[in-house]
RNA sequence: GCGGGCGUCGUAUAAUGGCUAAUAUGCCUGCCUUCCAAGCAAGCGAUGCGAGUUCGAUUCUCGCCGCCCGCACCA
């Protein structure tokens, strides 16, 4: 039998009309890069954070929580390197439309020039060496003026004055919130070095496209986490994130040939070591889902300088006072949801010639628990037992679908595309014996159980 | 941001310079139905937005918005 390959847009549209991804503003014709998640997305996404946030705090002893808030001092973004980082200055061809990072292209030539000068001064750096660089595709040297892309979103919080004289950006990255308490919480929190800190968090970045759905979004949700270390005792818990890491995605059932590690070839310049996940999306292939790095005492060091407060952690035997060394992970929740949506989704030939659409979701993480139904519609007594075992089940697992609509295979298939585990069937050996049908949504198979023992 | 393609009910498709824009599915209501998308009846629901050409534009032109592919970007 030959299986045909799933395509992103197969997920997109059963995103769409099942209730878990929306185009964001949609009746004003879609933002780009934006989405809003629906009913069963909501449910889906929460049960995922769930799953992170009990294997990164709950299951282990040295992590604690934080949230912080998404508006940050100016100053948290010059530190971080985002206002001058963030940002490329790129000039295009004229000719074949190639763009060229303006930075290295002079560095090439032997002119310094980095990223963080000013627009005007990489200008004229540029203007005066044009008739030394050539686009690398065509050959000609006819440049458009340089232009920085700033992926930093910025906002005028607290300015009434409209003049734009103290920017408040939007995070870049929701990872900042972490170091700027991580004073508060060695000094409020019983914790003590090698410790962690989770959270998950919105960050903005202007992409300049955003694209592939929920893959590359300009508003995103990151679940991240800051291990502390002792200065160069990081190799070994890196090792042990890294496998915890790992773990996880098994965890949630997503199959492991779709899943891979790759080391960063290219390591910024305060890092030690990076590695990403990545899994294979349909049409997109391998791709990155979250990053694991070994990012030294950096971002402790550039707040504390930044911010002139002594961060410095103090042993509490040896009295010896050290800046930290950080291991990060930072997931996209974005990236995982599609990713676990992508993985479940499958399309099976049934015996009779048809298919059918399963999302096959560990129970852990389907947005709805169990799907309830008389069988039949129009015999009141068989609705009122199954109203009562919906109320049961709704009480005991949260989120139950009460589904009376159409036929009892319609109900299967609908619930088969949303991912429900188990459809309960209350029938007329109900009323007699108080049993059940439970139809399993992988097997399809169906079996009695009493009421009692659900 | 550049080049190419594209934009019709929630989804998947059809058609048209002029009559009520069609079909399937979905959703919803009623009937029916004793376990895997049965049937009957009613309803909801679309030409992305704006301008131009025209007596008349969903159709042709332009701008904007958005999507797809490629390039570039992805700290």
């Amino acid at each position: 039998m030959e299986e045909k390959r799933t395509t992103l847009e197969d997920i997109v549209s059963l995103a769409k009309r099942r209730g878990f991804v929306y185009p964001g503003s949609d009746i004003y014709g879609w933002e780009s890069g934006l989405y809003d998640f629906g009913p069963n997305g909501v449910e889906l996404l929460n049960n995922i954070k769930k799953s992170w946030w009990k294997a990164n705090i709950y299951d282990r002893d040295d992590y604690v929580g934080i949230d912080s808030a998404i508006f940050k001092h100016p100053k948290v973004w010059e530190a971080s390197g985002h206002v001058g980082g963030f940002s490329d200055p790129l000039s295009e061809c004229k000719v074949c439309h190639t763009r060229i990072r303006v930075d290295k292209e002079l560095g090439a030539v032997g002119v310094t020039a980095d990223e963080k000068m000013s627009e005007e001064e990489l200008n004229r750096l540029f203007d005066e060496n044009r008739d030394k660089i050539k686009c690398p595709k065509c050959g000609n040297k006819d440049f458009s003026d340089v232009k920085p892309f700033n992926l930093l979103v910025k906002s005028n919080l607290g300015d009434f004055t409209g003049e734009d004289k103290r920017p408040v950006y939007l995070p870049g990255e929701a990872c900042q919130g972490i170091y700027l308490n991580f004073k508060n919480v060695v000094d409020t929190m019983p914790v003590k070095i090698p410790f962690g800190i989770a959270q998950i968090g919105k960050a903005f970045r202007n992409e300049i496209s955003p694209r592939n759905f929920l893959f590359r979004t300009r508003e995103l949700e990151q679940a991240d986490t800051q291990y502390f270390v002792r200065p160069n005792e990081n190799k070994e818990a890196y090792e042990r994130i890294k496998s915890d890491r790992w773990n996880w995605y098994l965890s949630l059932g997503i199959k492991e040939e779709n899943l891979r590690w790759k080391q960063h070839d290219n390591l910024v310049f305060y890092a030690s070591d990076a590695w990403d996940i990545e899994y294979n999306y349909p049409s997109l292939g391998f791709d990155e889902v979250e990053g694991v790095h070994d990012r030294t005492d950096y971002d402790l060091t550039q707040h504390m300088k930044f911010s002139g407060v002594d961060l410095r952690y103090t042993d509490p035997v040896t009295r010896e006072k050290y800046i930290p060394w950080i291991l990060e992970t930072s997931m996209g929740m974005g990236r995982i949801f599609l990713a676990v949506l992508s993985d479940a989704y499958t399309v099976e030939e049934l015996p009779n010639g048809e298919s059918r659409v399963v999302l096959k979701l560990s129970p852990e993480l389907a947005p709805v628990k169990y799907a309830v139904s008389p069988l039949l519609k129009n015999k009141p007594e068989l609705v009122e037992k199954a109203r009562e075992v919906y109320q049961i089940l709704k009480k005991k697992h949260g989120n139950v679908m009460w589904d009376d609509n159409g036929n009892i295979g319609k109900r299967y298939r609908r619930q088969d595309e949303i991912g429900t585990p188990y459809c309960v069937v209350i029938d007329f050996d109900t009323l007699e014996d108080g049993t059940v049908t439970i139809r399993d949504r992988d097997t399809t198979e169906q079996t009695r159980v009493a009421i009692s023992s659900l």
